[in-house]
DNA sequence: CTGGTCACTCGAACAACGATCCGGTGGAGG
DNA sequence: CCTCCACCGGATCGTTGTTCGAGTGACCAG
């Protein structure tokens, strides 16, 4: 008696949970890319049987999007800051936010309707809102804004995380070794120049922040 | 003799080549989606068994990198025109055909090195480069563009054609029902007032380029 | 103590997938 | 006629997401 370890230590810690199964989903993620979560890789972290899994969600999409959402309460809402430097803030985290975990980028093609990412979209009408911005410039500027940070994420993730250095090295020779039929793209592109992603980010982001700034002066 | 038809024929279509597979490949994607595209499925349209394409095509992934490159053939590349007017249309054309092959944005995740993305790349980074736009804004400008239309096109396929009603009735719901909790989103939010995603887009679009255009006077 | 309910677990199995192996086939060239 | 070789495909392997149904143990009414 005294010697049997409890059913629940021998599967190793806590129960099963939803909470559980998406914060491993998160780690496992995190250490080894999106096209090696599996159910049975995941169920195996956690200690479990396979289909055990279904029975606290539904599909394994339902575990992709609860990630999806959970990376997002890494983002602050910022608070008492002018509109600008507030926006500013919530873009560069949420840019921040997705590069930490570069397997997001290839999850950004799903609906986000998780609480954590409403709650950031909430605050972001709000801000603008709040600021002066009004229609058409106000679903532009959200649009925008958000597209922009994804776009940027989407591709900066696709090339200086998820692709292999071979993946870089035969993109730079195939280039190279087509010089003369991308005359542009060798003599400044992406990968001969030096390139400054976070430098690169903010300038874009300023654009357009100026442009919706100058909707709110002239209404 | 007369009455046996070559096996070619028996097989549909002309010989079996990767053109053949590509140009497939893209009409199964549009008709059915990114998730129904399989080697089987490819095949049997094609006529062949499923294995014969791996003679043409090393992996499947190849089949989607070449989909991808295949459909920017569709973007004309300007010719005769200012840098503003020449840029704005083909971001535009960029937009309309990632939006007419909604399955794209599903794909934008990977290395695009394709020769007709490399080729509007290139018309990009020379046109900027034309109208005076110099580092580090030349780089933010390329970037930035490119950014912008991936995250729009990804964003509005993802609700607007790769979302089915169902879905977006439910978020809507969703939101309406925790209407106390993102009161901005509620009262503002794209759910709730009739959104435009092409006056959005050319809303950001433009305050992009008066941002570069800005650079071109300063220095 | 008993019997039963209910949340939860999991081994076995299924259909479908990407990919490989290896034996064909048919036309071109010697 | 034989040989070569680009091209084809049936059989098969390992893996995946998901379902089915049989369990297990805690808890509760009687």
């Amino acid at each position: 008696m005294w010697l049997r370890t409890s059913g629940r230590e021998e599967r190793g810690g806590p129960p099963l949970s939803r909470q559980r199964i998406v914060d491993e989903a998160v780690a496992l993620l995190d250490a080894e890319g999106a096209d090696r979560l599996t159910m049975r890789r995941l169920a195996e972290r956690l200690g479990t049987g396979s289909t055990t899994l279904y029975w606290h969600v539904k599909t394994k999409d339902d575990v992709l999007d609860l990630a999806l959402d959970a990376i997002f309460a890494a983002v602050p809402i910022p608070e008492d800051e002018r509109w600008r430097a507030g926006v500013t803030r919530l873009i560069g985290d949420w840019r921040a936010t997705l590069l930490r975990h570069p397997w997001s980028a290839a999850l950004l093609g799903r609906p986000m309707l998780g609480p954590n990412v409403l709650a950031r979209s909430d605050y972001l009408y709000g801000t603008l809102v709040a600021a002066g911005v009004v229609e058409p410039h106000l679903t532009a500027a959200a649009f925008g804004l958000s597209n922009f940070v994804i776009g940027s994420a989407l591709m900066q993730a696709t090339w200086l995380v998820n692709a292999d250095a071979e993946t870089r090295d035969a993109a730079r020779q195939h280039m190279d070794h087509q010089r003369d039929h991308y005359p542009a793209l060798a003599a400044h592109g992406p990968l001969t120049v030096a390139d400054d992603w976070d430098a690169s980010f903010e300038y874009g982001l300023n654009w357009l922040l100026d442009g919706v700034e100058a909707t709110i002066a002239t209404g």
